[in-house]
DNA sequence: TGCTATGTACACCGATCTGTGTCCTGAAGG
DNA sequence: CCTTCAGGACACAGATCGGTGTACATAGCA
């Protein structure tokens, strides 16, 4: 009963209307484009009334934010916690995640102001990923760690962008180049982490 | 002559309307983007009547396609036309222009529809782009000119994104790789050219 | 001089956008 | 039981969107 208060993300109640308000963004977002939807469609895809899409979000430009928050909160966990693969392996694994359009890159073309919160937050999730394959680069070993978490990001980046605009995957291209980049980068071929 | 000065800036009137309004596209779609740019707005920079726009344009869609055209027709000439670089070089050179944003991902983002006129002329340019960086690396000896010429396409993309989300320029990082790529590919014996 | 193409001014259309106001329903919890 | 409250239904506001209709002005050319 106390519980109930309001809290800055009052998510105590209801029977999940945020839930699907969040994921049909998730999906008109991905396939339409931010500006491309409207509150009503995306009300209609919910299965959600207007007025109880604003009870949770002060807008949509505050759906926006919390819709890339919610998109990889933990930085590509799936890659960067495996333990069955070597440091070097996880840096390669990384490109075997394909995705249509990278909802950060998408978010910063599509919203012209740099101060929305939507694209600062894109911008500390893009440092938050190449931190942790600057994290991973330095466990396999790399000689300048940051350089190559940088360098891998890019890739990646250029990937998404890339197979958007030419409506092909690209992916292969800069998994290639990474293999190169990361065996420039890792002095021997010897392993200094004895993980298996 | 005419006491008709009511032009929002003292803009001269007359004909070379359709040149205003595409350098107004250009200056608007690049600040602000293009589904942010409204027709009015457009014509207010322009110094144009709204009817006059429509008598050059059959529509927004039209002129986005029209400006993307006008853009960089002949493929950055300015790197890849210069005779007193050898192929090696300009392969490098295409590494210093610097742009806020790619205008040919920006359209492929912005606009949803993968049949759009811009979007489709979005990705021929793409398609040439790497066709004139592929004929340069075979006349630089690439032992693969295509795999060369798509993969330091793939860099300049990542750069124009990277730095649309990061807000910072990440160029320098796309050069690196570059000049990696390239001394990789091109079996250069006795080159003394030393890598940055 | 007069004809024609080009451009301007301005009102206006229907559609759609984000966002609110208002009232109603249904279920959980005491 | 009754209270509470998340959510739904629906109309509507105000702005802006792309696009048009109409009448008029001007430049270039014959």
């Amino acid at each position: 009963m106390t519980d109930l208060e309001k809290g800055p993300q009052g998510v105590r109640r209801g029977r999940g209307a945020r839930e699907r308000i969040l994921s049909a963004s998730q999906q008109l977002f991905r396939d339409q484009g931010i500006n491309s939807t409207g509150i009503d469609q995306l009300c209609a895809v919910a299965g959600v009334s207007k007025r109880t899409l604003y009870q949770h979000f002060a807008g949509k430009d505050d759906l926006i934010a919390e819709h890339l928050r919610r998109f990889d909160p933990d930085v590509l966990p799936e890659v960067f916690d495996r333990t069955d693969l070597t440091p070097r392996q996880r840096l390669l694994a990384a490109f075997d995640v394909h995705s249509p359009l990278c909802p950060f890159i998408a978010a910063a073309v599509e919203i012209p102001d740099p101060k929305h919160p939507a694209r600062i937050y894109a911008r500390d999730y893009k440092n938050a990923f190449a931190a942790r394959l600057t994290e991973t680069a330095r466990e396999a070993g790399a000689i300048n760690p940051e350089n190559l978490g940088e360098q891998l990001a890019l890739l990646l980046d250029g990937a998404s962008a890339r197979s958007r605009v030419l409506d092909t995957e690209t992916l292969n291209t800069a998994a290639a180049i990474a293999a190169i980049l990361v065996d420039n980068a890792i002095p021997t071929a010897a392993q200094p982490t004895p993980a298996r």
